[in-house]
DNA sequence: GCCATAATACACTATTACATGGAATAATGT
DNA sequence: ACATTATTCCATGTAATAGTGTATTATGGC
């Protein structure tokens, strides 16, 4: 390691193993947190979970209609939804309605739409600015 | 469980098919939505991200150390990471130094964070309050 | 050039996830 | 009670994923 004059990131905190340590994310929350995005990963949810915060609430059948699916991969995944609290049920008559539970579902969907959108108009300048902390 | 008297939620938009289909997502967006949170859907991602965000820059053997694991699992990862370009690396003699690209990254994360704990401390009271929008 | 270390590439295995088809359950109308 | 529709349950096949072990590449010290 010869240290050599490249030009270390301005990032560079250095911190010691101990200091790092003691601030790692635990696992209760690292399991958490994976949990929370694997619900997200996945393209039928998220277009259902769209659908939803479009129109407020949706039985199977539409959704299924509406995407283009077969009535067991909605169930299947709306299923999967609900077991997380993510969204919730009303029955009425033969039909049961699902909606979004937490708003901040919605909006963690839409930063993140946010993120991609910008990452695409990505310039190429690689200004190394601090994100915040 | 007789029919009637259920209060309908008061979210109930009852938009038509078409107006749900004008503003659905598209396909590029659902993708790229769902490639963005399977990139956050790791523990040992989440981890290595997390750690690289209190640190500023690790290299592998760093990241394995401190995670406690195989120095292949996590140059697996971080191969992924940087695929996605959610990091980037620099060349430091026989070290490789990786670092967070996107600032947006760590604050999705907190935000995600902060939205775990807020459902953690989950009021039952049920009150329907819009999103936003 | 030779060796040691850091990092990666590759092949393999175990686990998980998703959509599907078919059957079962629930609610409604006749 | 029976048929019908909406939804869910269950078993299956397929694909993707993560970690491991081994081999390979890259850099620097000797």
């Amino acid at each position: 390691m010869s240290e050599s004059q490249e030009a270390p990131p301005a990032i560079c905190k250095q911190l010691s193993a101990e200091e790092i340590n003691a601030q790692l994310i635990d696992q209760g929350k690292s399991a958490g947190l994976e949990n929370l995005f694997k619900i997200l990963a996945n393209e039928t949810r998220l277009r259902i979970l769209h659908a939803l915060s479009i129109s407020g609430e949706m039985c199977v059948n539409d959704l299924s209609a509406t995407l283009d699916m077969k009535n067991q991969a909605i169930s299947n995944q709306l299923q999967k939804l609900a077991g997380s609290k993510v969204v919730a049920t009303r029955r009425s008559g033969v039909n049961i309605y699902y909606r979004i539970v937490d708003p901040c579902v919605s909006i963690l969907l839409e930063r993140a739409l946010c993120m991609l959108e910008s990452s695409n108009t990505e310039r190429s300048s690689e200004s190394q600015q601090q994100a915040d902390k």
